[in-house]
DNA sequence: CTCCCTGCGTTTTGTTTTGGAACTTATGAC
DNA sequence: GTCATAAGTTCCAAAACAAAACGCAGGGAG
């Protein structure tokens, strides 16, 4: 099965993970429930790729987890805030970083 | 960055996101946490290629996530079951199902 | 005016991962 | 022997990805 056939599948789960289950786009909700909206500020902070960003962007304004909004007339900019939509998975993220702080220590190789 | 990378992270989410945070791993746990434990029962339930499937339980091994279990001798056969750490991240999924019964509605085209 | 800088992407070029399906191994049933 | 079951493994083409360069629209400096 294709993972873009899933946003279909008879799951709650599965429809969700459709929309942020694959690599880098829970990174860019973690960014944005730190108060990041800028592009360049999410491709610092998350160090993907410029290239992958722009798609995941995209897709989370198609999705209304995030609103592109114009914050600069001229010259044009804009940015990207969470939406009530995606303002509700704040507590996932929340799970994950306690889980992470948890059972995934940062295993630093033995350095002077 | 390489997602590779990510388990060293300075952010617990993206040290979660390291195991956790690619395609299909959370819908592991999801038949999991429904109970189901064998190879043939994620397969079929999740709809992943068998090569994938492998892959993932392999390393969700490693992590300590699920725990390889031999639960028939002869012949001798191997079932995932959720350890501790695996279980505590339930919670996460709980709201990923709710949010997907919100947010996700199955469009289903019009059908007769 | 000309040149450089910022911010938000897009394009290009290889490498890696994934999807799909067939194959393997061990054992029990018929 | 032949078939079926369960848990993987192997192969290849297709898709996704990483890295870096490029594009574009306004400023601002000189």
């Amino acid at each position: 099965m294709k993972w873009s056939e899933l946003s279909e599948n008879w799951c709650p789960v599965a429809r969700t993970l459709s929309v942020v289950g694959d690599r880098w786009t829970l990174l860019i909700l973690r960014d944005a429930y730190l108060g990041k909206s800028k592009f360049e500020e999410f491709a610092e902070s998350s160090g993907m790729t410029r290239h992958i960003l722009a798609e995941r962007l995209k897709r989370l304004v198609e999705e209304g987890v995030l609103e592109r909004r114009l914050y600069s007339s001229a010259p044009k900019r804009y940015d990207y805030v969470l939406t009530e939509k995606g303002e509700e998975l704040r507590p996932a993220l929340k799970i994950m970083k306690d889980w992470g702080k948890k059972h995934m220590p940062v295993r630093r190789e033995a350095k002077a």
